[in-house]
DNA sequence: TGTACATCAGTGAACGCGCGTTCACTGATGTAC
DNA sequence: TGTACATCAGTGAACGCGCGTTCACTGATGTAC
């Protein structure tokens, strides 16, 4: 499924000291989240990180679950920026959309590979794992950011397959598919074996599946 | 890392009436583990599964800590039990390495899309990304399993390569771990969009990957 | 075969803590006139 | 420019429920002699 690309989400500094505070509590929830699960998070952990009090937090949140979904928007909103941004920089080195993809498949895996913390994890994956005590909202966002990595990279292999026939027979939504898949498996394994090249290595593997879907063995 | 593989679990019929009643319980845990993750299920929750008493769980389980050790070693077993058994009925059809891992793979998908919950989910993936709730006796045993699978795959591809020369330049070790990746992020795709086919697929295109690895494209 | 005792597989009631949530209130900042 | 009022961004205290855990007790089964 789709995956986490642990992002930079500092709070940008045009917001109000509002939005501010609400962002510190988005970065704590996310953080804690990422490594021990959503229910795990309690809201009394995120109050001392950010030094609010309780009902500072409810104040920007309307209960937990508000907190979870204001949590994969923000995901998902950031996830697309980097997604577009890696694949911009590809696609200004190369007009061969193979040759561009395969660029950007590098980028992407020395980006998830850099992630700071010790842990990356996936916040969707996060909350897929943990599903039906969210409401349908929620579940609802889930699929949306999963749904719109399937159709990024569908549109990328289609524009490469109108140049380059390929030679392995496989389905295509299939093989979009397998990104997310492989990202999301990779950041298991790198995670609980605390080993970020793992997870780098899965993407790069990936990219030579692709490579040979196109170019041949 | 390593993968769901959503077993029959069923107690043997040979059990005592104690070590039954044990099963009853980790099988209603794994269940509402692999619904909504380990925090979130109460033991009030499995009572009611069960119908015990809470008095009755704590006899069988010192705390809600060796209930997820206790969760895992079971899945470690039936896991490898699972994976043995299907690679060695593609062994009984053939003798050539590279064929049997690819009708065991096949075989796998089929296992995995059969499975009758409308969610399959991996434990291992489900602790994983509950980490540090945790303590070192589990998270170890997270890291033993993701291991098994590793180095099972690991000496199959050896063995493939001493009669079929690699086309593709790729690290074995990655290659092998790719499966449990491939699983994993599959069964959080296809949870997330309720369609065991995806896992399937999955499994089908790693598949594919392993084919054109020893085979070329 | 009967009796004594031990172990197995639980019951029932209570406990206390942490959790998410609510509610009445407040000081600082912004806006209208 | 001063005043009135509204909104923003919170505070502090309390609440009740569910959670994991404990403890004293018990009926059924197994074993020794």
């Amino acid at each position: 499924m789709v995956q986490s690309l642990v992002l930079d989400t500092r709070p940008q500094r045009t917001l109000g000291k509002g939005a501010q505070t609400r962002e510190r509590i988005l970065d704590a929830a996310e953080a804690s989240a990422l490594d021990k699960g959503f229910a795990a998070t309690s809201i009394d952990e995120i109050l001392y990180e950010t030094g609010l009090t309780k009902s500072g937090f409810f104040y920007h949140f309307r209960d937990k679950n508000d907190l979870a979904r204001a949590l994969l928007v923000r995901f998902q909103v950031n996830d697309a920026a980097l997604f577009d941004d890696i694949f911009a920089r590809a696609d200004d080195l190369t007009d061969d959309p193979l040759h561009s993809f395969l660029v950007g498949l590098k980028l992407l895996a020395e980006a998830l590979e850099a992630v700071k913390t010790a842990h990356p994890g996936c916040l969707v994956a996060v909350f897929v794992h943990q599903d039906h005590q969210f409401d349908a909202g929620v579940r609802a966002l889930t699929v949306e950011i999963t749904d719109s990595w399937h159709s990024r990279f569908r549109t990328r292999l289609d524009r490469i397959a109108a140049v380059y026939p390929p030679r392995i027979d496989i389905d295509f939504d299939t093989l979009a598919r397998m990104a997310g898949a492989v990202v999301d498996g990779g950041i298991g394994l790198a995670k609980s074996m605390s080993n970020p090249r793992l997870l780098a290595d899965q993407v790069m593997a990936y990219r030579a599946f692709v490579r040979a879907v196109f170019l041949g063995a």
